[in-house]
DNA sequence: ACATAATGCGAATATATATTCGCATTCAAT
DNA sequence: ATTGAATGCGAATATATATTCGCATTATGT
């Protein structure tokens, strides 16, 4: 951020300014988002725009962090840990990535869509992260007898998975594949992943 | 196509045309792949591009085409179906898709990063048509006894489950994970979740 | 009330890039 | 060799959009 809002008018213009970002981005897409149409929909100049933002990439930069923090709370508050079923938990976890994709009007989606030129690593990773400590702490609990040697690998590739598996299907949006059997498939297939007991050597 | 290419010369402009928008693509990714740049390499004026290309898009499109006939001819030449284990077939399907991703230094791994941009829906569908109907023969080999109700749905998962994991691996190319490892795992939870037997009503 | 800093404005500027078009060159048929 | 069609050229044009900057307005402390 170039300079810092001192004054409140100045602070509640930063905050109109982000929202609008959201707001074009997900009206238009972000091909579509211009400064000049962000300025219109937040009721402020493109010079006010470029007094708290360096350019453009960083405006959309604090959009994402903003975001990040929404969905980090938003897992905070998911109980998953209570689950004794495995199954259930990742379930749960999945209904909730459902939800995110689906909330805010395809915000999220179309940031997933771009997520190559956008500064999602941050948010990817801290999902990532969310979902190893997640893991680790599930198998401490429940497998205490052998030890996931690869779970990075693991939750690596399903988090990957589910992710994009979800975003694909909302995009094409074709009514052969009901949400909520994909919801369920995704489960049964992680779910039944994440159980396996690791490899060992000469078993392949 | 604006204009169909008569002449030798002309069809072999075509031509170096879509090789040269692949190489700038790879080499200068998709944001910077621009007519005149496009031109250049091809050691032709943009005037001639426009002969035969109504725009840019045109362009890309042709070149899609081009690399879907190229996977689709590669995919028929594996012998997939005469694995007889699944673990193997599937395998041998994953590293397939690592070697095309891998291959002609990244171009396919733009392309797979900004397919939402891009007339990339064919591909894809071609290649879920594929995986579809190699599922089909399969498990008519091999599960003859009990039919496969959502094989829509498990092919839909595994496809885009795979395809994206590879793409992000290769994206970030952090040594943590090593492709090999990440190609085992895949088969692991693939094949894992393929030989399921199917869901019955309230089993869940 | 005054002075100073902070904030806000938006027309003007800079830049990048797709696309056109009038003219030059080459081909292919006779 | 001639001629009309096909091909090729690339400077000029059109357009879109990010960013700046000089001036106007508003807030804050004294």
């Amino acid at each position: 951020m170039r300079k810092r809002p001192q004054q409140q008018r100045s602070r509640e213009l930063v905050k109109a300014l982000i929202d609008a970002t959201a707001k074009v981005i997900q009206q238009q897409g972000l091909d579509n988002t211009t400064t000049a149409r962000i300025a219109e929909v937040a009721g402020v100049s493109v010079g006010s725009l470029y007094q708290y933002f360096g350019d453009k990439d960083g405006l959309i930069e604090a959009l994402m962090e903003s975001l990040a923090d929404d969905i980090g709370a938003g897992l905070k508050r998911l109980p998953l840990l209570d689950n004794v079923d495995m199954n259930a938990m990742i379930s749960s976890a999945i209904r909730f990535g459902f939800a995110v994709l689906n909330s805010r009007d395809g915000l999220y989606l179309e940031l997933v869509r771009n997520w190559h030129r956008l500064p999602t690593d941050r948010v990817v990773d801290t999902l990532q992260q969310h979902f190893m400590d997640l893991a680790r702490l599930y198998f401490l609990r429940h497998y205490r007898d052998y030890p996931i040697r690869n779970l990075e690998v693991r939750v690596f590739i399903v988090t990957n998975s589910v992710l994009f598996t979800m975003v694909r299907h909302i995009s094409q949006n074709n009514g052969l594949i009901r949400e909520d059997d994909l919801a369920n498939e995704l489960t049964r297939m992680v779910a039944g992943y994440m159980a396996t007991p690791p490899d060992h050597q000469g078993t392949r």
